[in-house]
DNA sequence: ACAGTTTCCCGTAAATGC
DNA sequence: TGCATTTACGGGAAACTG
């Protein structure tokens, strides 16, 4: 009746986060651990020393970083109404045990160790049960948590988190990342959308997460050695060679490398861990997690109100925006991501029938330093395109399909009339975002036509498709759920 | 010939901040001090140890914060071509020794402490001289220093450091701030002035000397009861009651405080310590020299070329801005550092002929916020007044006295011309300033006219001067060389 | 309630070592 | 040389304490 079971941790590993990212704990940083004693004898209080350690693996295990565990090191198990008995280790810190010479930088790079992101540890809570002539020593450990020596190392720990929490079978096992096993699509799809669901309350919809998906999904010749080369070694060499030659450098300059990718993910679609947060993507220097995240915080931070009204398309392609925009009326727009950008973007792209044509143009993307200085909203308000002599001209409209822009927006916007008594003395003042009309011939006929599109087609679109404004809307859940849903 | 002198601190305690102010140290942040002994006898080479120690007054001495100095406790005195016999101590940090309960927070607010800026520390290096016989035991002291805990500390711990140097007549007077002496105007006319050249590399001219001096040589009533307070206990109890009192609210209320404030200094006026940078100024929650450093800090910031060019004229009252712009050309203007805003602003007023009179308008000052995004000279450039179906116009033709703006600031201009090949397939976009040329009657009127100078006038303008851009250029120099010139 | 002070910690930049 | 990682610390905000 009383097991080992009967001890267990409550409350993960955890920085005082927002957004609920637990397991991923920062050197120096305090955090809190709380266990439970599930059986509930009222004699047991103040009986029950808690003590903690950390990971403890032999000596001869090489390639991993050792930390000590520095906190109040004995609580006793406390009696609360609601928790039972409980205990609550707060202000514990982790550091580093350095090798004798080492400064900053690397870890000891080891054979077979792998980065931080990837190094899973455990901290084990011990006690003492003894009642009625009957003696158990019981431990409690945690869910495998990441280490991070600072903030930037978050994100890609996150993502280390969600794998194994996706995908391990086993419970305690901080060797998962040694090979860790490929996701169906449909599950990474569940997940990146629950992300946005639980961050800002409206998660991805089908036409969403089938751009996501096209991204994640290909098959591109790289990872096809790769997977090759994990399973037999025959290939070894020679792929050891191709990567060093000439050859594969004007390969991947050619874009040969891309041929496979980007079609539409099905039912058997399966995801690498290597593509998900690994490898950069095509043509830039950051992975697919890295990019997708630093969106997902642009969103929470900068434009949460409108991104629950489903106003913001976000993931859709050039190309996809361009079939959408075309056939609409003049002043059309919508707000797609950049692709481009590491730390997330976001661009308004509107459609401009003229006498000779008709033309998609998109504003350089912004960031939340723009963002920050005015929102997206009233950007979209007052954006003026300016000629000589001119009256100025807002080009936005509709948001797409054709929803005037003021009924979509108009409940954000700012009203001046707040006169700050402090500076009555003052006119007021406000930034607009403007652009040229036709300041440089080279910019608006790259922005119009299609040539532009060549690459990205080969790339990222060989099919055409119609999205819809679907709902797909996840309910919020913190990891505890997601977990438990498996 | 060997003496106590011998051994002299060659680098006070400092921090690695921009910017030379040396002499503030904040915990557990590393800092560094060198000495050198000046008697070179190349046979003591490696001979002499040097350690340190920080106050160490006795214990009966009550409200000063006790700290440790942490870092490599001795050190060889090391020979060097450059600097002969000299050593480093590198890596030193300060902690406060807290007394058992104190957690964060208050230090112990003991009779007679003050605040953490007036509190001043010492460290004493100690070596051994040991030749030919002589034994002498000597020390170096560094000049006193100010330990703060947190960066938002640092200005108001530089006033002090400041002032120290200004008028200690004893560089070892730890309780200099027991009774701070008051300084002659046209000493800290000098300072403040040394303070923006050594920043900036171009120091105040006379008028804007003026327009300080005035805020701080003035006499109020309040002040004036203090200075009897510090002399004389009669009127202690005085003070205290009248203080309590709701008189003294209403009265402080009314500005009869500030009645006596605001003459222009002349060769005799002087500046106390708490005018300086204590007590807050009139109708504002901040000192001067917070005020002031917070504009030294904005110009180094974000107007040091166009500062450098003096085209700032920056200090100047409102009313005699309101003399200057009145008799000139439409459209012309100046700019102003705003008095009432704690972290710095600056203003563009300029002035506007219409029929019903002449007009001096100013815009909301723009803060380091706004200037990080669009320098000034961009706003100058493209700022418009918007009215409903008019072309915009911008309103600022002139620098003052009439020089085309242009021509001002033409050479800072960014050309649009860089286009990043990144982002090529966008149209470039930027942020531009605007106002609404008539949004709100209450605005304007009050920012026309006259009315909105009353109380201006009543505290800070008894008299109307004209000011003159006279050159006022101070050398750069670090505090080393400015104590010496004492 | 408040103000002075310290602690905490993100995010950027620099240092470090492979 | 570049990359991965850690350290350093400014600046905003929270926590603490009389």
């Amino acid at each position: 009746m009383v097991s080992s079971r009967s001890f267990v941790v409550s409350k993960q590993p955890s920085l005082p986060y927002p957004c609920k990212r637990p397991l991923i704990i920062k050197t120096s940083t305090q955090f809190l651990v709380t266990a439970r004693f599930l059986v509930n004898f009222q004699e047991l209080r103040h009986r029950m020393k808690v003590s903690f350690k950390i990971d403890k693996y032999p000596a001869e295990i090489k390639g991993y970083r050792r930390f000590n565990l520095l906190g109040s090191q004995e609580k006793d198990l406390e009696y609360t109404q609601c928790d039972g008995l409980a205990v609550e280790f707060k202000h514990l810190t982790l550091k580093e045990q350095r090798a004798g010479g080492g400064g900053k930088g690397s870890k000891g790079v080891n054979e077979g160790s792998r980065s931080v992101q990837e190094e899973l540890h455990i901290i084990t809570l011990m006690t003492q049960f003894s009642y009625d002539g009957v003696e158990l020593n019981i431990e409690a450990t945690t869910l495998p948590f990441v280490v991070i020596s600072n903030q930037s190392q978050f994100v890609r720990a996150w993502a280390s988190i969600l794998w194994f929490n996706l995908l391990s079978t086993d419970p305690k096992d901080v060797a998962f990342f040694s090979k860790p096993p490929a996701a169906k699509w449909i599950l990474v799809a569940d997940v990146l959308s629950w992300q946005f669901s639980c961050c800002t309350g409206r998660g991805l919809n089908a036409d969403q997460l089938q751009m996501l998906g096209k991204k994640l999904c290909g098959t591109d010749i790289l990872s096809f050695f790769n997977s090759i080369y994990n399973d037999a070694g025959i290939f070894h060499i020679v792929l050891f060679l191709l990567k060093l030659s000439k050859v594969y450098f004007a390969l991947k300059k050619l874009g040969v490398f891309f041929l496979f990718q980007g079609s539409v993910p099905n039912q058997d679609s399966t995801v690498t861990w290597s593509k998900f947060a690994k490898e950069s993507m095509p043509r830039v220097s950051f992975t697919f997690w890295e990019w997708f995240d630093a969106i997902l915080t642009l969103v929470k931070a900068h434009l949460e109100n409108i991104w629950k009204d489903g106003y913001v398309m976000g993931f859709v392609s050039r190309s996809a925006e361009d079939a959408l925009l075309r056939t609409r009326q003049q002043g059309t727009f919508l707000l797609r991501f950049s692709e481009s950008m590491r730390d997330g973007g976001i661009t308004i792209s509107w459609v401009d029938h003229e006498s000779d044509g008709s033309f998609v143009r998109s504003v350089e993307p912004f960031t939340k330093k723009e963002l920050s200085n005015i929102p997206l909203y009233e950007i979209i308000r007052n954006y003026q395109l300016l000629a000589e002599e001119n009256i100025p001209e807002n080009p936005l409209k509709f948001l797409y399909p054709n929803i005037p822009k003021d009924d979509a927006f108009g409940k954000y916007y700012e009203h001046n009339s707040e006169v700050n008594s402090e500076y009555q003395k003052y006119m007021k003042r406000r930034l607009i975002m403007v652009s040229e009309r036709n300041n440089d011939e080279t910019q608006s006929s790259i922005a119009s036509g299609t040539p532009q599109y060549i690459s990205d087609t080969l790339s990222n679109d060989n099919d055409i498709f119609s999205p819809v404004h679907g709902e797909y809307c996840h309910d919020a859940a913190d990891l505890g759920n997601f977990i438990n849903r498996k």
